[in-house]
DNA sequence: GTGAACATGTAACGGGTTACATGATTGC
DNA sequence: GCAATCATGTAACCCGTTACATGTTCAC
């Protein structure tokens, strides 16, 4: 799935410039896709050309100008073909777990901080999530609910997977060698008798 | 994190063919990190050309030869180096989750396929999981067990979440309008009286 | 002999990321 | 004045994906 279709969608629910396009993606898709501007304003641009959306200028008071799109009926079917189309596909790309997995390769200090940046990340993005659930639950649609609850799920169990596990992760990191097996003699060794 | 940087990693557990290298990424990091041939492969070659990996040729029987690389002392630097300077990055990109969120533009039947596929999928990567855990759980270092629990659980919790809410979305999909929300007059408009 | 697993590579393509460039408006 | 937010865009670059190309060995 790219950009394009991905604006189609969120203008499906409504017209937005390429500016809150971005601003909805990151409320309500955080948990599964990211687009930046430098992927959202050309996939305007193009979609327009096709005839897909229609776009406007919209002046504001207390703001620069901005240009807002509407998906137009070509857009729609556009749309519904790209969805039926798209496989369900569900990809992790994370560095925080390779970083993890090697993490008898990392200072000690280090790794403490990368569990710690990851726990205070998750814990806030639960947060804010609550937060932005609480105050639109009644206006979503099922399936929205349902994404936004399957991240929040996710998330929650992570979160509570690092919170249980940073400290045994550490302490059992201290005693290890550089091939990340207990050091002979040590703590680890001598339990395993 | 690149792929040069991965097949290091990989690399520092053992010597490994390319095509070894990209069995141990499916099997140990497929919750978190995915390399196929066409980066394997090129980013072996560049490492050797820097001297960061030195491969040799090794005839067997019954198979065709294969080319096994190891780490250099240089090849060790530069993956602590790329470690240290590594975010811990963590990103999701699910078009299963987009299609999720359209729900309500999918055909039901459509839908339901989708669920039932991921479904299935989870359910055969979790058990795969577990059985590549019980098998070498012992030899694991403590960051392994880590990754490797980390990713069971959340596989687990998302599971869960998508088996106890599958008959609650296509019911609630089933009565809603071509807008997402729910009918005029249709059971849920009722059940909000 | 045919399909599956083993084994290695190349080249084009596509798409997103990053950096750059610019400018309005508000509030401190 | 200056930082922050709002607002729109372009262009180069990177890098991974996909498709293509080839060959061995085994088991059925």
């Amino acid at each position: 799935m790219d950009v394009k279709t991905l604006c189609l969608g969120v203008l499906s629910m409504g017209e937005r410039s390429g500016y809150e396009i971005k601003k909805t993606v990151e409320e309500s898709f955080h948990h599964f896709f990211r687009a930046g501007y430098g992927s959202i304003y050309p996939a305007l641009a193009e979609l327009e050309r096709a005839g897909h959306v229609a776009g406007r200028e919209v002046a504001q008071e207390g703001r620069p100008a901005k240009r807002v799109y509407g998906i137009t009926g070509a857009g729609r079917d556009l749309l519904h073909r790209a969805l039926a189309g798209e496989e369900p596909r569900h990809v992790v790309r994370s560095e925080f777990l390779v970083l993890t997995y090697f993490a008898h390769l990392l200072p000690a200090e280090r790794l403490a901080t990368v569990l710690d940046t990851m726990i205070v990340r998750f814990r806030d993005g639960l947060a804010a999530d609550l937060e932005h659930y609480a105050r639109t639950n009644d206006q979503l649609t099922p399936g929205q609910r349902f994404a936004l609850g399957y991240g929040r799920t996710v998330v929650a169990a992570a979160l509570d997977y690092l919170e249980r596990h940073r400290e045994t992760l550490l302490d059992e990191v201290a005693v290890t060698d550089e091939t990340g097996r207990p050091q002979a003699g040590g703590p680890l060794a001598a339990a395993g008798d």
